[in-house]
DNA sequence: TGAGAGGGAA
DNA sequence: CTAGATCCCTCTCA
């Protein structure tokens, strides 16, 4: 038995729960709350998390129930659990399910409730009131077919998510299956957590959704998961990526491990306007227009082909517009691949409604245990801003503060020590101001890659640091972006956005392949001003991170050497 | 026909 | 809010 006073976990009435990173079941209580709430801060003692409706509902489209949920607050608390605490999780956690969505024999689309009441509670919202009409029994509202979309979204904006049982409209059928050796000669097939990802969405869902967002560590491998959906869906598909290098990628991951041929797969962007059986397009082909208020020119792609199944992938990157598109094509099979789920931009809720709910999600630290991804030690380097600096800071306006402190002249110094005592490391040094990384790459004479490097200098950068040629290379924003950047060993990053939790997870990941070399642990040094709002938004920065079980270690500058000899 | 530069968007 | 990267379209030049 746990001691009272050990338990790590305080609930407060305002839904907030604290949690204490001090005691021994600190690990057991994070990994818990992970699954239902929100972590919303992640100082040194205390970590807080938050009971969002959205975490709730995600939890329970996955299957846990608010009893589960309870009992294993009740597990960690330290204290009773606040009776409206209660009450809220088992409200919140059975309005999912209490409206569904689901089709009549007659092909129509209706809309019930568990309670009458509900029904007439629905029907007091205007943005409700328009989008159904009143059905025979009191229970049930019907609903066009062409309102599917923008109803669920209405309705999750008022807190009731839907369950949308309506199934789906069949698409063209698309001859595929996946390849027990791959084109270039390997076995291959797909992993527990991919096999299991795959009928998370489609074989449970074959009735219960059959669309939802799968979330994997960046390296698990979502494109075979979506390989194997395509495969078990078996209809045209329309995939969605972010940029044309990924566009490639996917073309060439469907060539190499299925048996599509290359006059089956399309390219859809700004070169080339192919619709084949599986067409890969980008979000912003979708999204443009002529003028800001002309249509998108490219929106017909959507009912172009038959589609029986969309990718989003990077669905926490998806554009407003697209989920616009998103709610009209209801009817069709939707499978969003996302790292993260967290958006900067807030729309996680659009994201639920218009896709789905996770169906998935694996963390990080079970594929690191499984050897599917490399360890990693997370460490925050503090260093005091110069004298000089100290005051440029103090006195100049919000809006320049960030980059007085990100660009710390001294950050420049530390990276010495570290590039120096990780010699045989493959290292990349990560940031967001060009001027910094400029300076940078002048002080090691190493080679840098930016958004105006050109592709061609950008793969030979990229070949020579695979053969390792060179060990170390300077990287600005297009490390969030570019895919087919080489593995390394060590990231140094010495600047980011602001406070993006996805960009930090995303760079962390930039070191996770398992290693075969020397050192088996990956490292990642964030580099910080001392005292400064650079390491506030270091903190927000860590958090996704932190929430997955990743600990950073602080380390003042001034006790680097002792900290790199310890390790 | 394709490459490369520039503007605009989000 | 910031700074930067990306992409799409259009135009020019060979």
């Amino acid at each position: 038995m746990t001691r009272y006073e050990e338990k790590p976990v305080i609930v407060q009435s305002d839904r907030s729960i604290l949690l204490e990173t001090d005691g021994p079941l600190f690990e057991e209580a994070r990994d818990c709350l992970a699954a239902f709430s929100e972590l919303v801060k992640s100082p040194e003692h205390i970590h807080t998390y938050k009971l969002s409706p959205l975490a709730l509902w995600n939890a329970a489209s996955l299957g846990l129930s608010a009893t589960e949920v309870v009992d294993s607050l009740k597990r960690f608390s330290r204290y009773e659990i606040p009776q409206n605490i209660l009450a809220d999780i088992q409200d919140q956690m059975s309005r999912y399910g209490r409206i569904k969505l689901y089709r009549k024999d007659d092909g129509g689309l209706v809309l019930s409730a568990d309670h009458p009441l509900l029904i007439r509670e629905l029907l007091s919202h205007r943005q409700i009131k328009d989008l159904v009409f009143p059905a025979e029994d009191t229970h049930t509202l019907s609903v066009k077919a062409e309102n599917r979309g923008n109803l669920k979204s209405a309705l999750i904006k008022i807190g009731f998510p839907v369950e949308d049982l309506a199934g789906y409209a069949d698409g063209a059928p698309l001859e595929i299956a996946v390849r027990e050796t791959t084109l270039s000669g390997r076995p291959f097939g797909l992993r527990q957590y991919q096999k299991e990802s795959v009928d998370a969405f489609y074989l449970n869902g074959s009735n219960q959704g059959g669309s939802g967002v799968i979330v994997l560590p960046c390296g698990a491998g979502k494109t075979i998961v979506a390989i194997g959906a395509i495969a078990a869906v078996k209809s045209h598909t329309l995939i969605l990526a972010t940029n044309t290098v990924a566009l490639r990628q996917w073309k060439s991951e469907l060539l190499d491990k299925t048996t599509l041929r290359e006059d089956d797969i399309g390219e859809y962007s700004g070169d080339k306007k192919e619709v084949r059986p599986v067409t890969i397009a980008t979000y912003q082909v979708l999204t443009y227009r002529k003028t800001k208020n002309s249509p998108f020119t490219h929106f017909d792609l959507f009912d172009k082909a038959l589609w029986g199944l969309v990718v989003y992938d990077e669905v926490h990157t998806l554009p407003a517009p697209v989920f616009r598109a998103t709610a009209s094509i209801q009817a069709k099979r939707r499978l969003g691949l996302t790292a993260t789920l967290v958006r900067e931009d807030g729309q996680e809720e659009e994201v639920f409604s218009l896709i789905g709910p996770k169906k998935y999600d694996v963390p990080w630290k079970v594929l690191e245990k499984q050897g599917w991804i490399a360890e990693a030690a997370c460490a925050e380097i503090r260093v005091p801003l110069p004298d000089n600096l100290r005051f440029e800071y103090a006195v100049a306006p919000k809006r320049n503060k960030f980059r007085i402190a990100s660009t710390n002249p001294e950050k420049i110094v530390l990276c010495e020590k570290l590039i120096e005592s990780h010699k045989e490391d493959n290292i990349l040094v990560i940031g967001q101001y060009l001027s910094q990384l400029k300076e940078i790459a002048r002080h090691f004479k190493a080679p840098i890659i930016t958004g105006q490097t050109p592709v061609g200098r950008r793969q030979e950068l990229y070949a020579a640091f695979r053969k390792g040629d060179i060990k170390l290379i300077i990287v600005s924003k297009v490390a969030n972006f570019a895919i087919d950047l080489p593995d390394a060993n060590v990231a140094i990053q010495v600047s980011g956005t602001f406070g993006s939790r996805q960009e930090e997870a995303q760079r962390l990941g930039r070191i996770l392949r398992p290693k075969v070399s020397a050192s088996p642990q990956a490292c990642f040094y964030s580099l910080v001003s001392k005292d400064t709002c650079d390491q506030d938004f270091a903190l927000k920065r860590q958090m996704f991170l932190t929430e997955q079980g990743y600990q950073y270690r602080i380390v003042e500058a001034a006790r680097l050497d002792e900290f790199m000899q310890g390790e």
